[in-house]
DNA sequence: ATTGCATTTAGCCGTTTTCCTAATTAGGAA
DNA sequence: TTCCTAATTAGGAAAACGGCTAAATGCAAT
């Protein structure tokens, strides 16, 4: 839960993501992507890889990085569950401290 | 967005939206329930109201934090969007106040 | 104005992040 | 083997982060 949404915090990690809807990608197309050095592309891709949201497959010379969606949706259910569109995983307190006036 | 996420990339901070869940809080009543300094709390408060996440009202010497949930929903509209894009191997089972069509 | 309480700001310090360039690993083809 | 391409790892600098203590601010009551 922490490195998922220490990793959801970049912004060029969210634009990986939202580019990997599509389908997988190999790293190169990735880093060819963005204004920055490929190690830098790498280092993100890590990152993703570390919070279990995408995932890498080896193809011959290339490697191809799939979004692993059941990830997203972890994180998704985190914030569902504060604005309460899902099942409350605990009951909600009441406000205790001041009556009002 | 970008404060957004950073804000809900710290285990603290998501306690403490965790806890405003049920109404706004002081942020005396916040600061006690950590092992930690109040102003480190007030550091991670200011972080939350830059991202939009809580409103601070005065009330007398009081400061109240209130949670904005449109804030959690704007994030959670970024990670619908990946999901809901991606390919879907399942159905998301999750009726929501959003009305079918 | 002075005291007291709630809270924030200021300043400091060690750790982490984020970017770079240079060097290295891995695989496929000649 | 050697060469080329794809991608990562290594190392380092600058900035941001996360925590602390001490000082300042704001508000209410005396």
């Amino acid at each position: 839960m922490n490195t998922l949404f220490k990793a959801l915090s970049h912004p060029v990690r969210r634009r990986i993501i939202a580019m990997l809807r599509g389908g997988p990608l190999a790293s190169g197309d990735i880093a060819a992507a963005f204004d920055m050095s490929w190690p830098t592309i790498t280092g993100h891709l890590n990152a993703l890889k570390e919070a279990g949201l995408v995932s890498p497959e080896r193809e011959g010379q290339t490697i191809r990085y799939r979004l692993e969606i059941s990830a997203v949706e972890e994180a998704m259910a985190f914030l569902m569950d504060i604005v309460g569109t899902g099942e409350a995983t605990e009951p909600l307190p009441q406000p205790s401290k001041e009556p009002r006036r």
